[in-house]
DNA sequence: AATGTGCCCAACCGCGAAGAG
DNA sequence: GCTCTTCGCGGTTGGGCACAT
């Protein structure tokens, strides 16, 4: 059962890297570009394993890494993605140009808690102290569906942190995994309680201009109910002018984060 | 100056997902 | 559909450093 290890370990360096070695890499890297990390220690002439290799690269060698202190704003921009995406320490990355994953998992770690904890805010449920989450304001995005084949829209609504707009964000997940997202700040409720309060529904996909049909008269048409939207059943999408406004989205700004700020395809770095 | 303690962060480990055959 | 390989992610570890005693 157990895997077959990355890499021969009887022969790998282990433990910090010296600059010949970071220099290899980088050179390595510069002349045959990213991947095939299996092959490449041997390649370059690196006494390492790739998965060493990789994360040296990618943590402290990319040359568009930004160095040094965690700003005020990088603070709160981390502290909202959190709220929302719980640990998926990549994918906040991918909001925060020129830091790691791993910069971001040690710096909340190391500092963020601690902030959270002298606010009163617990920094794993974002609740203020004292207060359990309710099962409904459970944050994971696991979903069941019928059929992994089914393209399902999980639709968060929630309060975020205390001095921020209330907002209700969409999140699609294709075969039960997040890989786009569109955020409506138009919609915006009465704020329940000062901490975040997510309630988590499951439903068929719903696009654009059947969500906004949704949103201004309050029901879906036939076909939307049934998951089959965009078909030409789809009554919602005759609307020229929602159809207008959906597709002008891009002026949405949720967080103060510009469009596409939880575009899960976007985020990707490599 | 020596020792103890706590913090920080680079690096490692194990697992799951994705892809290839 | 199954097995094997590779990659990427998140949790954890441990060495080094700063500060306190």
């Amino acid at each position: 059962m157990g895997r077959s290890p990355c890499c021969e370990k009887a022969h790998t360096n282990k433990g910090a890297w010296t600059k010949e070695e970071d220099d290899r890499l980088i050179a390595y890297i510069k002349a045959h570009g990213e991947g095939c990390w299996r092959s490449l220690p041997k390649a370059a002439g690196l006494l390492r394993c790739g998965k060493s290799c990789r994360l040296r690269w990618i943590n402290y060698l990319r040359p568009d890494l930004k160095r040094g202190n965690f700003t005020e704003d990088e603070d709160e921009l981390i502290i909202k993605l959190h709220s929302l995406l719980g640990n998926k320490w990549s994918l906040i990355a991918g909001r925060l140009p020129g830091r790691t994953d791993n910069e971001i998992k040690n710096y909340w770690n190391t500092h963020i808690r601690r902030k959270l904890l002298n606010r009163g805010i617990d920094p794993t449920t974002h609740c203020t102290i004292n207060e359990q989450p309710q099962p409904s304001q459970d944050r994971e995005f696991t979903t069941t569906t019928t059929s992994t084949t089914i393209t399902t829209t999980t639709i968060l609504s929630f309060s975020p942190l205390p001095g921020s707009a209330t907002s209700t964000i969409n999140i699609k997940q294709e075969d039960e995994k997040i890989a786009n997202s569109t955020i409506f700040d138009s919609i915006v409720k009465e704020e329940k309680c000062p901490d975040l309060n997510l309630e988590l529904q499951i439903s068929p996909p719903i696009h654009l201009a059947c969500q906004e049909s949704l949103i201004k008269t309050g029901s879906m048409c036939f076909a939307c109910r049934l998951g089959i939207q965009e078909s030409k059943d789809c009554s919602c999408s005759t609307s020229n002018d929602i159809k207008n406004s959906s597709n002008n989205n891009a002026g949405y700004n949720f967080l103060r984060l510009k469009k596409s700020a939880l575009d899960f395809r976007s985020l990707e770095m490599k």
